[in-house]
DNA sequence: CTGAAAGCGCTAACAT
DNA sequence: ATGTTAGCGCTTTCAG
């Protein structure tokens, strides 16, 4: 490898020579109009070959204007983002479309400092599109970004302008669900370690808690933020115990905050599904690696990958999809509650 | 928002005009040359500002013949990338040394069939530069991207050129460390679960182990291989288990598979730390979750993902760094062992 | 069906 | 210190 990139890369022109055509016949080809002749595309195509032609990238993106590439932005800090498998899941999902398309997907970890360097990048036409994955709300600079290129979020955004497209998760339902399945099985005192009070997931979520929680005539035994992480899912726990009174059950707003509420239980002599029921939200894989292994709401991350996905390409190819969409949650029964 | 994207952005032209100076002086201002007045530079700023002109990358990246931008190649597929802290950490370091200097950052994962078109991606000239960080070995299409661009590996490669760059951590002195402190400890009868026989990092732990042992006169008790992840890891621990006969200690390569060792050794009523001494690899977030805490050989990622990016920055500055670097484990004593 | 010509927005000599 | 002049490699009318 040299210190300078290889840069004899070929031309279309020198495919042109080759091929013994002109430069928008390459072009023609390239692009998969149909209006070559078979003479032609089979010289053109051969010259290609030859030759290992890959079209520059940055001349054709100036010429066409569009890049061809979507961004895929995490406004998280890097540990939050792969600390979550979440995100895994939802990534998974959204790189599986974009990549049966002929997208490239540029992911942007624009955690804090590094935004406004972010905003540049996707300001400058870098790409023609985002997808903008987060559990978290209140990122101004995304704003900013909504009016140069199509986005969609995922999740509901913080303040839902009427021309923002979104793929939520019935967050409401799967809280209210989740509280419900604790009442039936007879608990009476249940508290929540929820998510953070300044994303709609988390917010959502603790209403379902409440509202089934009221349909039943009945307090929360607690209820204390934590942020989305194992560690202060935790520390909320370990908050919510505190008292030295121990509630019946505990509706944990992620499964990773569940596995920091094993924890936090277990320093106190108390065995989850046993003396405490302890019911989830993600059914990631954080949920079957615990033991005994977690009951929780299943989200379908995954596919809201691939809709957010879809979405997005439909809203480039000019196709006017729905504005939004909202998937179902579904409860998972295991060993903890 | 507009389904076509707001193309009406300001060009070097226009902030020219409006700083009535001309586009060569523009394009001195947007790139920091000394060479301009204060009386011009003052005018361009604030046309910059009016106009909010942010400059087309692509056309930049035509003129120039660079784009500023690195890739991040992850030739692993999206559960296994989003599964392991250790990507995390390696990650949460490339993108800090990357943050601070003036490239951005095109994550790539590059799993099986996407290859294709990352290579082509990458040959197109989309990028200056390519970082590929992986637990990996044999993945073909990356030396072909070595003729293309500059390359900086995570971790040796499996067959290494003489051009190669790498960052690496020292894995046989990790894996003999890890295996001499159970030795110490009085334990005799010590398994391991390995990381595959495909990658480098696997490989080389089970040398350091192996060696160890030998050093002291004794055999392995069992060797299994864990696939670096939490369910192969505890299918491992299991196939140990399987002869009815229990070891001593297990080292584990990779804390990941730790969790899985766990799972299965308290399945048949072994408690880790107690009835079984555990030692991890990698001291990640896995190995402070886990109750008793993990005793683990810390790898330092996080500084590996910044040596390699500062690596490639210093490749691309025509700077010509050495080119392997090979960094120090170090044992982290908790409670499993 | 194919070629010629005119840019896309910017940088980089080269003058001045 | 600043402007002028050529392109960078490709797409895209517009003729033919």
């Amino acid at each position: 490898m040299s210190l300078t990139p290889v840069r004899g890369a070929a031309t279309i022109e020198e495919v042109a020579a080759r091929a013994g055509v002109s430069r928008s016949t390459v072009s023609r080809v390239v692009n998969g109009s149909t209006a070559v002749s078979p003479a032609a595309l089979d010289a053109v195509q051969r010259a290609i070959d030859e030759l290992q032609y890959v079209p520059n990238r940055a001349a054709r993106s100036l010429a066409s204007r569009q890049t061809r590439a979507i961004a895929l932005v995490i406004p998280e800090d890097t540990d939050r983002f792969f600390g979550d498998p979440f995100f895994g899941s939802i990534v998974a999902g959204i790189s599986q479309v974009i990549g049966e398309s002929d997208y490239v997907m540029n992911m942007l970890i624009a955690s804090d400092d590094a935004s406004a360097k972010a905003l540049g990048y996707l300001r400058s036409g870098s790409v023609d599109g985002a997808i903008v994955a987060s559990h978290h709300t209140s990122d101004t600079f995304i704003d900013r970004l909504a009016d140069t290129v199509p986005v969609v979020y995922g999740g509901r955004p913080a303040r839902v302008r009427p021309t923002d497209h979104y793929v939520d998760v019935d967050n409401v339902q799967g809280g209210r669900d989740a509280t419900q399945y604790l009442l039936d099985r007879g608990h009476r005192r249940i508290a929540t370690v929820a998510g953070p009070a300044d994303m709609p997931a988390g917010i959502d979520r603790l209403q379902g808690f409440r509202d089934a929680l009221a349909a039943a005539g009945l307090e929360p035994f607690a209820v204390e933020d934590g942020g989305f992480t194992e560690t202060e899912g935790a520390d909320a726990m370990r908050r919510i115990l505190a008292s030295g009174d121990v509630p019946d059950a505990v509706f944990v707003a992620s499964d990773l905050m569940a596995r920091g509420a094993y924890t936090a239980l277990r320093e106190r002599g108390l065995e989850p599904g046993r003396d405490v029921a302890v019911i989830g939200f993600d059914d990631s894989s954080a949920a079957t690696s615990l033991l005994p292994a977690l009951t929780t709401i299943r989200q379908p991350s995954h596919d809201q990958g691939r809709q957010m996905a879809r979405m997005l390409l439909d809203l480039l190819a000019g196709r006017a999809p729905a504005s939004t969409a909202i998937l179902p949650t579904e409860i998972i029964e295991r060993g903890s509650a």
